[in-house]
DNA sequence: AACAATCTTGACGAAAAAATAATGATTTGC
DNA sequence: GCAAATCATTATTTTTTCGTCAAGATTGTT
């Protein structure tokens, strides 16, 4: 279990954009240079956050992406949402997946723990902010006790 | 982020012996059939399984492969972790991978966050055997509970 | 108006993962 | 001892994911 390419350097763009000072913006060739990847590469990863409303994009001379809502509101958990749309698992016990294709159905042993694990990650996941990434507070151990503590937001399926 | 197909099946593939009467075996074309893949594929599952120690083969006429540990000692974690060491995570920030070759040496806002869900994660699998999987209390709610409470076996890293 | 800088978008090629195929080795039963 | 059934291991193919390229569209500057 690991987090996807796209994932991690989609993520990597919207925090560059956050570290920046309030209302600045950066061109995709900086992006690009930033996080060690192609010009090409950020361009995409850029157009899918722009797609979901994570940024704003101007074209033309001194264009460039900004966030477009308040690094605060933004949790990790929408943006994992979005950078994985493309890369649907198609398990048949996934959280998202099918359920009908599957030979277990009905009585399938793991589906409840990968259901499970899914909630568990969101969850953590739902609790981190963009904001909080940049901060003074983010270290191994102050992350580490934030994804492990646990605010029930998220009820477990009835399935 | 989502499991990966290997690891699912391998895992399938266990609980399919554990869930047989005591001291029971399966031959290849019959967890094939159980698991709806080809026998090619649970055949290189269940070599990786066999090399880890977790199951027992026999050869020739019947032969097939049953769990060398019980049940109830087998861990999640355990599992998940053999499965994964073939497509091994490479990303810089992982929590078993490279340091080195990251442009963010030393300042990387989201390592601490990849860092913080692997153990996360873990730490969930190791609260699950595979006995449990096969027993009574296997709803989507009782894995959550047991998923979603923490038992501080893990401790923060230092990094 | 012309040009340069920038984002947009679809198509293509490379790399990684997954599945399959193929060949070899061991055991059982006759 | 031979044939059938089974696991073991490596190689090949297919699929998916990732990264790159190239042509287009928009904006600002002179």
């Amino acid at each position: 279990m690991k987090i996807s390419a796209q994932e991690e350097y989609g993520l990597r763009c919207l925090v560059q954009l956050a570290a920046l000072p309030e209302g600045g913006s950066l061109t995709l060739p900086q992006i690009a240079e930033r996080e060690g990847i192609s010009i090409a590469n950020a361009g995409k990863l850029m157009w899918l956050l722009n797609k979901a409303g994570f940024v704003h994009s101007t074209r033309g001379t001194k264009g460039g992406y900004s966030l477009e809502r308040p690094a605060e509101d933004i949790r990790l958990s929408e943006i994992i949402k979005v950078l994985d749309e493309d890369v649907l698992s198609k398990h048949c016990g996934s959280y998202t997946g099918v359920l009908d294709s599957c030979v277990h159905n009905g009585d399938c042993g793991i589906r409840p723990v990968i259901i499970g694990l899914h909630m568990l990650v969101e969850n953590a996941l739902s609790q981190i902010t963009l904001a909080q990434l940049v901060g003074s507070e983010r270290s191994v151990d102050a992350m580490f006790h934030r994804v492990h503590s646990i605010h029930r937001t998220v009820e477990p399926h009835g399935v």
